[in-house]
DNA sequence: TAATATATAGACTAGTCGGTTTATTAATAG
DNA sequence: CTATTAATAAACCGACTAGTCTATATATTA
């Protein structure tokens, strides 16, 4: 049962990738091409809105992820606290420098594009309003008001973004580790 | 006492303002010679080191500007839960989508870069760090512990980049209002 | 087998990239 | 007034960019 890959699927997956970690702008088509093994003409075959249209479905493959990635976290406890601490410790071990085989997953593009691709702009919106709408649920369902947990929902994918972004500048899981310390007095006080 | 704005000057102030809303890779240098009207043998003049070296020096002085602001927002209160908030509540202000001159000072240079240009990630590293240190040092000045304040800071800081990259995608400051009313829960329970 | 989509293959183009080079002008010193 | 340095000006370069085009396989269906 070798899944077979078809073309357009590993250039989702290699353009995913590679625009994590160096960007919108400072991934070349060449360098997608020669990493996914396609050829040039397979990938306006597939994608003939060219490379935005290849970021927007790599961004939307992307988002997917780590809906699934943050769903299955926040599964791990009943507790919102123990829960979402949890979370972001696990991301805190996943992240490596060396092993920093993964960026950011959508920040590098949302940051470049939003001013120049309305397309993308939009759909990096929907992708953050996703994992905040994951948080809210769970703190929903523990008895938060509603009007509480969307704000939180909304406070927690900033404090993420921001600890991910300082963490990969900085080489260490260190400002994550903070992030994921700090949950307790977050959500208890609020 | 008109100040002339040299040609050096000016190639900073405006790669400075194109990196932070375009991004490092998506700012042609043929882009920032036609906007500050300076020729591009001025610009292998002052910057021997060409796009590298002109980005470093942007990052410098877009961290000094910034530095100058948090330092200023502080000292509106003693009170660091009012500093702080007033702080992140001015930028809340100033956030626009229609102003958006501005982008989000270096995040996008530290995303594009980090892996890419070992000098460009230190020159974010670093700034990042003064970022923190002041934080932390009004944090000490109101009699927290050392080592809470330094994580405070570090904290801080995250959650500010992230609600700004949040507001920056959205094009609504909402992000960084629920930033800022956050910040008494937080400290408060510190 | 013939006809028809589906997909692959890669040469090719026009334009832009960062960077180099040479020439010229402006400012300053002797 | 001349010599020297500081700075400007822009033509030019090879490499690379996203995107187009035509040709060729590979399935699928009749």
């Amino acid at each position: 049962m070798k899944e077979k890959e078809n073309a357009k699927d590993k250039l989702i997956k290699t353009a995913s990738k590679l625009f994590q970690l160096q960007g919108y702008h400072g991934t070349g088509l060449n360098q997608i091409l020669k990493e996914s093994g396609a050829p040039k003409g397979s990938l306006y075959y597939h994608f003939p809105g060219g490379k935005e249209q290849l970021a927007l479905e790599s961004v939307q493959f992307t988002a997917q992820s780590i809906i699934k990635q943050i769903n299955e976290g926040l599964n791990q406890s009943t507790d919102p606290i123990q829960a979402i601490q949890g979370f972001i410790n696990d991301l805190a071990e996943r992240f490596t420098k060396e092993s920093a085989e993964e960026g950011i997953p959508i920040a590098a593009i949302a940051l470049e594009t939003s001013l120049s691709s309305e397309t993308l702009r939009k759909a990096c919106q929907t992708a953050y309003g996703s994992y905040q709408d994951i948080f809210s649920q769970k703190l929903i369902d523990a008895g938060f008001k509603v009007e509480k947990a969307r704000e939180l929902g909304v406070f927690l994918n900033a404090l993420i973004e921001g600890s991910f972004l300082l963490s990969f500048t900085t080489g260490t899981n260190q400002p994550l580790q903070i992030a994921a310390e700090q949950i307790p007095t977050i959500l208890k006080g609020s």
